[in-house]
RNA sequence: GGGGGCGUAGCUCAGCUUGGUUAGAGCACUUGACUGUCACUCAAGAGGCCGCGGGUUCGAGCCCCGUCGCUCCCGCCA
């Protein structure tokens, strides 16, 4: 680092907000924004910002000229000033707790408007119970929703996350190295983001999706340890955790397998979340797919809550109960949670839980309840006492239940158990529960056409022993993916990638890509890097913006990119996507259909 | 692509249920007063295409239809 003030330049000494009482009798020039003043009649406060924080100075008749005061009186919030005067320590009943410079002010002799300010569209300065003016007029005026504090904060720890990723990574033998951001149209996935070629009439680059292959091809090309903070592309519909363009932490690596790269991400993720101030202690807690969706329901578990779900089918096989009985017979199971104290929720509330279970797919929600010993609900006469021991209830609980194939009853207990811990409040907000999903399928199996799709990407390595035991059966490989999971949320997610490739091609067969010609034309880069002598290899890639959105207690994506999108896709700041002149859309060999055009 | 919510002063919101004087409040803004405030205080003032279009009605901010924008969710996001 480099000693001393950095902040001092020609035309200003110091920082408004770094001021301390250390600083008491100095003189200084200090240069920022007029948060807010205080006029008492011939004797005015400037609460003076930059990115360092406020700073209060003060104009008197006692230092300051009839002219600095009226200067200081006349300027409008927001306008950004140069003034000049001596840092002193305010007496003791006039200091302000709340600032972390309200040890001191400055008094000031002389104030110099350099770029007054119309009135703000939206406010700046809020009191303390104001609300957030609407978002869409934050996007719009968002160089002045930026000027606020906890932006800045944002962005600033956001810029801080970033040099600790690089550093941590660079320490370790990685190299930072760019992939363009003009490529090739992917065959699958998302939807592209293209762009029209001038000179080749016609054809289209594409946004990249992400730079899976590229930094492939660095690793054939021997590259040996790879990462960027990778702007990605997905023209998809949006959400609040959506954004389509967005950052990835993107990592590759040659000669290492899943464990390498874990070990290599929880270093990573620790090293991150100190930065911000938490303590992260690897190694994370792991646990396989299978067990996920057996216990949880979801690929991405939160783990800071029990509400386990249990299989009941055993027990309930032989019941004369129809709901369960053809379920089963239907190949399903009887699965669901118990909720201690359940019992006490109301028939409302209970069926709130049941259009849930509705809502995300389910055909109901079975319950039953014990009370004074007894068991209650639909089922309650059909129970045999193995049913009942197997239900396990206590006094008070509640078991909720969904009978039917686990592609239904998955999601739907998903759901019901997240609303349940919610509801319970047993949901520890400070827990840091990571974890990592290992041993996803390669394959997921459409239930209609039989067609198969790769769960995490087609240049995911299969599980060997899975591949040889089951030849015929690839959707019942284990891939060699794995997923980093915090409290219900991906973080990021990556596999070991098939480096020879005869397999890969393989794998573009299974997955529907038959012709040779075809697999040339769609991956021939690809397949050619891994023809010329590929070193096994892997990697992962993390939201970049999703963990800045955790560390920054954000609630919003939006929050933490200076320059976001709305749900609609659309810039309001700077008004993109626009129509384009007739001529330019000729010089790209475009027509456009759109109504209007 | 589908569903929910919101849209009234520069900003945040009342008013809408049950249509009926001149559409209100707080903050911001302008002017004035005020020598230790820190969301300063006090007084006065200015500020409105009630998102837009159509309809019902003697009469619409309010009811109906459509549309646009923002937002949340489902689909989608290898």
């Amino acid at each position: 680092m480099i000693e001393g003030n950095v902040f001092a330049t020609s035309q200003r000494t110091h920082q408004c907000g770094a001021l301390r009482a250390s600083h008491a009798g100095s003189p200084v020039t200090l240069g920022g924004w007029v948060h807010r003043s205080r006029n008492l009649g011939g004797l005015v406060f400037i609460d003076l910002r930059d990115r360092a924080g406020l700073v209060q100075v003060s104009f008197n008749p006692d230092w300051a000229s009839a002219a600095a005061i009226a200067g200081a009186a006349a300027v409008g919030v927001e306008s950004v000033v140069l003034v000049e005067g001596v840092v002193e320590l305010r007496p003791g009943d006039m200091r302000n707790t709340d600032l972390a410079t309200g040890d001191i002010e400055v008094r000031a002799t002389s104030i110099r408007v350099v770029g007054p300010a119309v009135t703000p569209a939206i406010p700046v300065a809020r009191g303390k119970n104001d609300k957030l003016p609407a978002e869409d007029l934050r996007l719009r005026h968002r160089y002045l929703d930026l000027r606020r504090p906890e932006l800045q904060a944002s962005l600033i720890l956001r810029h801080r996350l970033l040099q600790v990723t690089r550093s941590y990574l660079s320490e370790r033998g990685f190299l930072e190295l760019e992939t363009p951001i003009l490529t090739k149209p992917t065959p699958e996935g998302a939807r592209d983001y293209l762009v029209p070629s001038r000179v080749h009439p016609g054809e289209f680059y594409a946004l990249p999706q992400s730079p899976q292959i590229y930094k492939q091809l660095f690793m054939c090309a021997g590259f040996d340890r790879y990462f960027q903070i990778a702007r990605c592309f997905r023209d998809e519909d949006l959400r609040q955790d959506r954004q389509p363009e967005f950052t990835q932490i993107d990592i590759e690596a040659s000669f290492i397998g899943r464990d390498d790269i874990m070990a290599l991400s929880e270093g990573m993720i620790a090293a991150i979340w100190r930065e911000a101030g938490h303590d992260v202690t690897p190694p994370f807690e792991r646990m396989s797919y299978a067990d996920c969706m057996e216990r949880y329901g979801c690929d991405r578990p939160d783990l800071r809550y029990g509400l386990e779900i249990h299989d009941f089918t055993a027990a309930f096989a032989p019941l004369d109960f129809v709901v369960t009985k053809s379920a089963i017979e239907a190949g399903g199971r009887v699965r669901g949670i118990r909720i201690a104290g359940g019992a006490a929720w109301s028939r409302k509330q209970v069926d709130e839980l049941e259009a849930l279970a509705k809502s995300a797919g389910a055909g109901g929600l079975l319950r039953a309840k014990k009370t004074d010993g007894k068991i209650d609900g639909p089922v309650a006469k059909f129970l045999t006492p193995a049913a009942e021991e197997a239900l396990a209830l206590n006094d008070g609980d509640l078991a909720l239940i969904v009978a039917a194939s686990d592609r239904i009853s998955n999601p739907a207990l998903d759901r019901i158990r997240q609303e349940c811990a919610r509801r319970l409040g047993i949901v520890d907000e400070h827990a840091r529960r990571f974890l990592w999903v290992t041993d996803f399928p390669m394959f997921d199996k459409d239930p209609v056409t039989g067609a198969l799709a790769a769960v995490h990407h087609p240049f995911t390595a299969a599980n060997a022993d899975d591949m040889a035991a089951y030849p015929d059966a690839p959707e019942r490989w284990r891939a060699l993916a794995y997923d980093c999971v915090l409290n219900g949320l991906e973080l990021g997610g990556g596999s070991i990638r098939t480096s020879d490739p005869r397999v890969q091609s393989q794998m573009f067969t299974l997955l529907g890509i038959g012709d040779v010609a075809e697999q040339e034309r769609r991956f021939g880069f690809l397949l050619e890097g891994l023809r010329a002598g590929a070193p096994p290899h892997g990697g992962i890639a993390f939201g970049f913006d999703r963990i800045s959105m955790l560390l920054s207690n954000g609630a919003s994506l939006r929050d933490v990119i200076a320059f976001p999108k709305t749900t609609a896709a659309r810039a309001l700041f700077e008004n993109a996507p626009s129509s384009v002149p007739p001529e330019d859309l000729r010089d790209l060999h475009l027509r456009s259909t759109a109504e209007g055009a």
